[in-house]
DNA sequence: CTGTTAGCGCGTTCAA
DNA sequence: TTGAACGCGCTAACAG
């Protein structure tokens, strides 16, 4: 810049006048500058210099989980992604992918990143990324959970939302069980019965799990014997074949609750090969109203991930939206052989909804 | 750092080393200046003054076509972007998506952007934040097109493909149409036959409406009489809506080449509606080889997205890989009414191979 | 309308 | 092993 300036005979300031206020410079000056520039192929003010000196970068910090490479082939971590990028896009705010590839250096990635404000998919109640970012003293929303002092929670009650889909999922069953996401950070596939919820490190899971076992225990069926089957991703190739699983055990599944649509298609197709049909011998319910739910009847439970990522985005910024924008919803369909009371057609599916959030939807402390 | 540096008694230096040059620091200073830190709530060197100093951001910015609105709804956009993450997450660097938003202000947006350089995916040929990219000064790679000097290329070539594909879709057929993505920035929906491929302004989709004519010249049918319809978004829905017009025109379709496998299920979804068989009376392909385009026993063009981007984030951070590490090929299902050579089983479904570029994947220069 | 001064927070250079 | 000086490129505040 004081090239420039030197070049076009005036002073620096000027020149950042020219770009900045370009009332404060005569047309005189604004041209010689301009014309130095583009001489000098200069490309306008260095935008960390400017971060420097305003003390802001104008940029939102979003940090996807334990391992960057899985986030992308979350299509819930996607649309919540999607509804960062519209805010971010509205308010010329960018928005910042902070590398992380689970290992050491990933705290490392969080200090070094030049950020206004974090925006975390949820993680892990133990994952060292938070420390990290709690550390850095910049705000923080964090989606799903865990709960974190200091950061804000952009969630629906997954507890109540589960309970209600199991409540579905589960009734005249025997022999039911659950789908879920990993138990752990290892990430490895498990099938057993019995498992403690609280044991689970994933609050989103956890939760998940614990209102699937609040159904079962309102149904009367006994939570020990519900078999628990977790995939390491959420692929419906792995989840076929932990259904099938299930369906080889000795007294044979009969009603299967996932944790998204994906592993609940998996069951479906591994029901289609076993020559099980749905309802009747085996009761199956998924978890976000994909497109894909709607097309093979399946019942799902419905949230709006975009504008939770709208919203995440919004507090972030520190634009304080009033509270409990959304919520979430039971869609019955076929699936879970409820009797079809609303027509479902094809692209076009009326929902029903039921249940009530027992928590508020945007909260910045208490428990998890 | 310097009031650090004041309460643990040690130079601003001494703090500087503390964090970056963790040997040249004796253990007795470097405890002093933790502490210090520590008790001051500092959490560490600035990234803005780092990057200001060090002279590079240790960032990509990622220029998602010309509104990010749209580009998360975009699978293929999506994979991409995985593609970029996983180096990103490899190589520490962040990924920040440029906040574009289709206004005046975008160019502003690109200059003010502290990246390294940049990953553009396509846009169109005259889109002005092309000009502030260039303008900007740094390294540039783009995906699809258009080509410009200055800029790395990454991209099959969409050409070839789209012939290749065509011969198969339009094979015996008497009324081919092409169901196109946008054909302009208004994204207005049309429908009209004889459309001049030259005037697309968008070069992945002029890129394919050529090999299209070129299948339709070979098989020595008229392209003045192929109908063209092109949809505002990739929107199965929309896509249905298009076909069940051309199903209604006075001599009805009997082939559609679709740009996206959404588009051909939004076909395939029609055609049940008006009963007609596929692939006996209407013949149908898409574009990406999606699990559902396997699901759906959709013949469709593959190429792996998700390499493009990887390679596109490393041509971006100046690792120059060598040229050409993936390619395109067609990959046949029922929906051409090909005879099945290959069992094709859901989810392990065989890809027969045909057809090779007639240009390098990689090209930093050439005619679009 | 334009110029001067000062400092954002850091790290390289050179000296001690 | 540590320190002092300097400048990375920019802009707020205040002259003029």
């Amino acid at each position: 810049m004081s090239q420039v300036a030197a070049r076009a005979g005036v002073s620096v300031m000027t020149v950042s006048y020219t770009y900045n206020r370009v009332d404060r410079v005569s047309a005189e000056s604004r041209e010689k500058v301009l014309q130095a520039a583009a001489e000098l192929g200069y490309a306008g003010p260095d935008p960390a210099a400017r971060s420097l000196r305003y003390g802001n970068t104008r940029t939102l910090g979003v940090i996807l989980g334990e391992h960057l490479t899985y986030a992308f082939d979350n299509p819930q971590a996607v649309t919540f992604l999607a509804g960062i990028a519209e805010v971010c896009a509205d308010r010329g705010y960018g928005m910042l992918i902070v590398p992380i590839a689970g290992g050491a250096e990933d705290s490392l990635r969080v200090s070094e990143v030049a950020v206004d404000a974090f925006i975390i998919w949820t993680t892990t109640d133990d994952d060292p990324v938070l420390d990290a970012v709690s550390g850095s003293g910049r705000p923080a929303v964090i989606h799903g959970g865990p709960v974190r002092a200091g950061f804000k929670l952009v969630s629906i009650d997954n507890r109540a939302a589960a309970f209600a889909m199991g409540m579905k999922t589960f009734a005249g069953a025997h022999r039911p069980a659950i789908l879920s996401f990993p138990l752990d950070s290892s990430r490895k596939t498990v099938l057993a019965a019995g498992i403690d919820p609280d044991t689970v490190r994933f609050p989103v899971t956890r939760q998940r799990l614990l209102g699937y076992r609040d159904a079962i225990e309102a149904l009367g069926l006994d939570w020990n014997d519900v078999v628990v089957g977790a995939t390491a991703t959420n692929n419906e190739g792995e989840a076929r074949s932990l259904a099938e699983t299930m369906f080889a055990l000795e007294q044979p599944i009969d009603a299967i609750a996932a944790m998204s649509d994906d592993l609940a298609l998996g069951v479906l197709d591994a029901a289609t090969s076993a020559q099980l049909t749905v309802p009747e011998t085996l009761s199956v319910s998924g978890w976000d109203n994909s497109r894909a739910s709607a097309l093979h009847q399946l019942s799902s439970v419905a949230q709006n991930l975009r504008a939770q990522g709208a919203l995440a985005a919004r507090l972030a910024l520190g634009e304080e939206p009033g509270l409990a924008p959304d919520d979430w919803s039971v869609v019955v369909r076929a699936s879970t052989g409820e009797p079809a009371t609303q027509r479902t057609e094809h692209g076009n599916t009326p929902i029903r909804r039921m249940g009530a959030n027992r928590e508020p939807f945007v909260r910045s402390d208490g428990l998890s």
